[in-house]
DNA sequence: GTCCTTTGTTGATCCTAATCAATAAAATCT
DNA sequence: AGATTTTATTGATTAGGATCAACAAAGGAC
């Protein structure tokens, strides 16, 4: 067990001993942010990558209007796009949720860990299409479906996604606060409430103060329709 | 000018000669498609990549429910994912709207491409990054734009991806029906025919039967509040 | 050419979720 | 500790878009 980034790789792909080396080293070095910091801004010009390697963040972006849209939830172990640094500017800003530790990889370095180490390209191109099937997942939960089951279906992501796959597991806390799972879902904070309400009144999940906790996993995914397909948790086997 | 794959590529990146030849070489050979028909199923296990050479696609899921959601459209020049070879399978699927040609690039052709030139992988690292912007971009309109914002947003965004960012210039055709604009923007087509009807009575487009106009691209910008940072149309400047 | 299916169009009604409003309860700040 | 801000909660009302329905028009199939 080194950290969360090459336990989640480390799932995709068997690395070997060197390419574990590699990315201890390269996130040997990390630091402590404090919540509700943004670590990038949309418009600027992109920097090296960040792996979280304790607490959670979002992607979002503010509207001219104020409005505010959350694109993607980054847990431990998630790094943002490893060819991050090919584009000219940032077109959304990444924040954190909680108080977090990142590690930085240089653009050059990251590309220097890519070329050397096939088991980490490897792992880290399938990361990033399993972060592209989420994008796509979130799309379809905003097309078609109903609150409620667009508020199990996040939830059930999250646990899947903390928890490497274990719908059974027990309890898992979520750290958000209502605003933030109303601007991930494209719904109001009262809205929010009221469906959460009724799940807690079905005893699928508890609430606290900024975070709430899965009580009775498969309840959830049968209220959301969940189907796990798209974190693409299971590699392509050898062909 | 090659073919659309390539100038798109070469938009991204000036390419090589021997860049441009291998480009030409890997997609001299293509199919001829009938409209409707998938080019891969969610659950299939992934194949070659696909470049559109001509004609429209879309990348859609259907729900239990029978509801579909497309969650993005395919236009001349455009890929599906670089690395998709690396999943166990589609977590969607991929069908033609329109008759296309379409040239397939074997996984291994294309890791051979990619480690061989780095003008080829850069370009294809920065389309991938785009893909990624536009799903995005998605996410915030279903979530935060009222309806005729939602169409217009989506018109005004394949219209600078097909005409190269002038939203000054002449009329272009889209050839969606009215059902495919309400799949992708999670809308039913009786509201989808009554935005595009408030559209067209304002001179900003012009419908036909299976397809659509735009005459009017900056009254569309405006209705849109279209901001198109998220295309990354212009690469990275030299360091 | 005729039948049949798909797509487009409009009107009437309903319902989900937004908005408006007021209060409570934490959390943060100084 | 007290003041201020943020977050949670509930009720009342409104509104945007869905649903239901009916028909027209175009395109494909045979």
């Amino acid at each position: 067990m080194q950290n969360r980034f090459i336990d989640k790789l480390g799932h995709y792909v068997a690395l070997s001993e060197a390419e574990v080396d590699a990315l201890t080293r390269a996130t040997s070095t990390s630091r402590k942010i404090t919540t509700k910091t943004d670590l990038i801004r949309e418009g600027d010009r992109p920097g090296p990558v960040f792996v979280m390697l304790e607490g959670w963040a979002m992607r979002y972006k503010v509207l001219p209007n104020g409005s505010r849209q959350i694109m993607a939830f980054l847990m431990p172990g998630d790094a943002c796009d490893l060819h991050i640094g090919l584009l000219a500017q940032m077109d959304h800003s990444i924040q954190t949720i909680t108080p977090a530790r990142v590690a930085t990889i240089s653009r050059t370095h990251m590309d220097e860990l890519l070329d050397r180490y096939r088991g980490i390209a490897k792992a880290m191109y399938i990361a990033q299409l399993a972060d592209e099937g989420t994008l796509r997942a979130w799309i379809v939960s905003m097309g078609r479906r109903s609150s409620i089951e667009r508020v199990a279906h996040l939830i059930c992501e999250l646990f899947v996604r903390a928890r490497g796959g274990d719908l059974t597991s027990t309890t898992f806390e979520i750290p958000f606060s209502q605003i933030i799972l109303a601007d991930a879902l494209g719904m109001t904070p009262v809205h929010i409430n009221r469906m959460l309400r009724e799940l807690r009144t079905r005893d699928i999940i508890s609430l606290r103060r900024g975070s709430m906790s899965v009580m009775n996993p498969s309840a959830l995914a049968s209220v959301a329709g969940f189907d796990e397909n798209y974190l693409h948790r299971r590699a392509r086997s050898p062909a």
